[in-house]
DNA sequence: GCGACAG
DNA sequence: ATCTTGTCGC
């Protein structure tokens, strides 16, 4: 895998506000993503415990989602965790657990938000710059945006605008998707990161699912981040 | 000034 | 995210 910086962790608060703003108008939110094509796609999370934080990145053959490779990297916590500049926090560990991926996903679904983010550049975004492949950002809550939300039923869903639509305004362009993943529980808020359109991130996620909320390659980067007292080497993880 | 706010 | 006991439900 080869990993891209665009620049140093080292920032302040403002200074990580001016790169996303720069960093934002480098994004390609509108490739489409062949699934036919597709054969290894990777969940990516992070996992924060007494100032460490753990980062997993689970590459799965897609769509039988067998476990191809997991790879942990750990560090102290660099950064508050501050609304809208998670990836400070969590991307240079991130940067380290990719470095450490011997295969090459062909996208990488993360949990945050992609474009989804005050500045359109979310940890989905950002660390898909790093990648320079197809990344997609799959949040448990909402960070930005407006939805009337989705239907009750598994796989239903609806636009997620920049903002509420208003009576005399233009309508709010659409960022992303709010999808439910399971029936009867809450839904996931779905936004292309980079290298990939809405519809196909859409498809991606839906693509992953199982019988759980999230999907599987997410779910399984985050068993694999959990931050246990001691935690007993498992087959096939790098040590952290 | 008030409310919102990924993980 | 993490801190934490029990509890409701399939």
């Amino acid at each position: 895998m080869g990993i891209h910086p665009r620049h140093h962790w080292n920032v302040t608060p403002r200074e990580a506000i001016a790169l996303q703003k720069r960093l934002a108008g480098e994004l390609r939110l509108d490739t489409p993503l062949d699934l036919s094509r597709l054969r290894v796609v990777a969940g990516v999370d992070v996992s924060v415990r007494a100032g460490r934080s753990r980062a997993a990145v689970v590459a799965m053959r897609f769509p039988d989602m067998e476990v191809l490779e997991t790879v942990l990297a750990e560090a102290p916590t660099p950064f508050p965790y501050v609304p809208g500049l998670l990836t400070f926090r969590e991307g240079p560990v991130l940067e380290e657990a990719f470095r450490r991926l011997r295969v090459a996903p062909d996208a990488f679904i993360f949990d945050g938000a992609g474009c989804a983010h005050p500045r359109g550049v979310g940890v989905a975004s950002h660390m898909g710059l790093w990648l320079e492949r197809p990344t997609v950002g799959c949040a448990k809550t909402r960070l930005t945006g407006w939805s009337a939300g989705p239907g009750p039923g598994r796989g239903d869903v609806a636009p997620l605008l920049a903002r509420e639509p208003a009576p005399d305004a233009p309508h709010p362009p659409q960022i992303g998707a709010v999808l439910r993943a399971r029936a009867g529980v809450a839904p996931l808020y779905v936004s292309p990161g980079h290298h990939i359109d809405l519809a196909s991130a859409v498809a991606l996620v839906t693509a992953c699912l199982g019988r759980y909320r999230l999907p599987e390659p997410v779910r399984a980067a985050h068993r694999a981040a959990a931050l246990r007292p001691a935690q007993t080497g498992a087959a096939g993880a790098a040590a952290p």
